[in-house]
RNA sequence: GGGUAGGUGGCGGAGUGGUCAAACGCACUAGACUGUAAAUCUAGCGGCUUAAUUGCCUACGGGGGUUCAAAUCCCUCCCUGCCCA
């Protein structure tokens, strides 16, 4: 079951909710990420402490773990790690270019400051470890090669089984070129047909099989170039997706823009998807201008690495300044970690004596936070009013 | 009492005649992290100074000596570990 719902609207931003057979889901929202099926870190009693709405796993990475077979036997993703919560995944798109361009380039998807490329496939030119053709990809991944193409991915994430799931598409480098992109932006539109088309032909056997369904979003590409991004919105959007993504590179200052361009041809009545982004501002950024879910590692990742989130902003837990506050991480905060009255300096010291703990612990708590931030997000496009104020609560704008 | 191994930065520990403010760890300090190569990575870490890896000063248990030159060789004293009595 696949179904989703806008509820409110304030100028392009709207609240909605997304039903799935695993429960619902109320947009605005982010998914977890849990790469490998399950939160780094994290047991299961700390699952349900930091009880997210939404998770994401990966294709590849279940894949090149030979977890996927495992998972299929078990019944599915949600049988195998046992987390009732709706789950996404993504197609392994992603890993072509962390893997490969990512890699060479020395960037991550969302490029410090803006205005890039900085000229044709700049950084440089060698990608050795992903070999990208019109049919597919091969990585080479410690020591072995992985052939994936659309029709694997529909595969591989059917067998995991999870309620959403993404086409296989190429993420380009913020590096890349014009052309570049051009050319990709070839590929990833067949890979979306050729998705689809897998998808139907496997959701239909699953269903007739008395199997779950699951709901295939598109991913729309184009780098930072309009003319792309709006073509390639206009080619997916036009497609019968259940709802789509927006995928990609970009640099900081242009992320606003693209978002808009990327939003431009895609039907209004289904969810959007904006794909691993997730610092604060951005999500602001992106839900003013129609974005219904994100997904992204940083409040997990920086969690494992110190970094506590609060209204007041991001506190580096290990700085010395830390060393003796007695304030709770975040006052009010209704976290497992923060329930427990556990003070900074507390989690400060837990960092170096108990890293384990204090990892799981800060991880419940920017998950809570994250929650509180897409709560509070809803509530004042509900009621119509509140928007701004909502981001300069958050040090926003 | 005899023997033996040692004493280097906050700690552990390299170095055994010149390129040493001194490898490498740890600790400490600061920074990064945007569809998880990430329980990770970067940088700094004697003092003062410079636009600068620029310049100066202090350091290898204490004292003395050999040498153009010593943490490195010699003498002596002190201290520590271990073994024997």
């Amino acid at each position: 079951m696949f179904k989703f719902k806008i509820e409110n609207r304030v100028g392009k931003a709207r609240t909605g909710v997304l039903k799935t057979s695993r429960g619902k889901v109320a947009t605005p929202n982010i998914a977890t990420v849990a790469t490998h099926g399950k939160i780094r870190i994290l047991n299961k009693t700390d699952h349900k402490r930091a009880n997210p709405d939404l998770l994401i796993a990966n294709t590849f990475h279940l894949w090149v773990n030979n977890k996927v077979k495992e998972i299929r036997k078990a019944g599915g993703i949600h049988k195998w790690n046992r987390i009732k919560k709706p789950t996404m995944t993504d197609s392994g798109g992603f890993q072509v270019f962390s893997l490969g361009w990512g890699k060479t380039h020395k960037v991550g998807k969302v490029a410090k400051g803006g205005g890039l490329p900085v000229g044709e496939e700049m950084g440089g030119t060698e990608n050795s470890a992903v070999k990208i053709t019109d049919g597919g990809v091969v990585f080479k991944y410690e020591n072995r090669e992985y052939k994936l193409d659309a029709e694997k991915s529909m595969k591989i994430q059917r067998d995991i089984g999870a309620d959403i799931i993404f086409a296989f598409d190429e993420c380009t480098s913020p590096a890349h070129s014009r052309s570049y992109n051009e050319k990709s932006l070839i590929k990833t539109h067949a890979w979306a047909e050729r998705s689809l088309a897998e998808h139907k032909k496997l959701n239909a056997r699953a269903l007739k099989g008395g199997g779950g369904g699951q709901a295939l979003f598109g991913i729309v590409q184009g780098g930072i170039f309009e003319d792309l991004r709006k073509k390639s919105s206009k080619f997916i959007g036009s497609m019968d997706f259940d709802g789509f993504g927006i995928g990609g590179s970009f640099g900081e200052k242009e992320m606003g823009k693209v978002i808009g361009w990327a939003l431009d041809g895609l039907p209004d009545e289904k969810p959007r998807h904006l794909l691993g982004i997730g610092k604060i501002g951005d999500i602001f950024t992106a839900v003013e201008r129609g974005i219904d879910l994100f997904d992204c590692v940083i409040p997990t990742r920086e969690a494992r690495h110190g970094v506590l989130y609060t209204k007041g902003g991001r506190m580096s837990i290990g700085r010395s300044i830390f060393g003796n506050d007695n304030k709770l991480i975040e006052r009010g905060c209704g976290c497992f970690a923060c329930a427990n009255k556990i003070k900074r300096k507390d989690i400060r010291q837990m960092f170096k004596t108990d890293k384990d703990k204090a990892r799981r612990l800060a991880t419940i708590h920017n998950i809570h936070f994250y929650k509180t931030l897409f709560r509070e997000i809803r509530e004042t496009i509900a009621i119509g009013k509140g928007f701004e104020k909502l981001k300069k609560e958050y040090g926003v704008g």
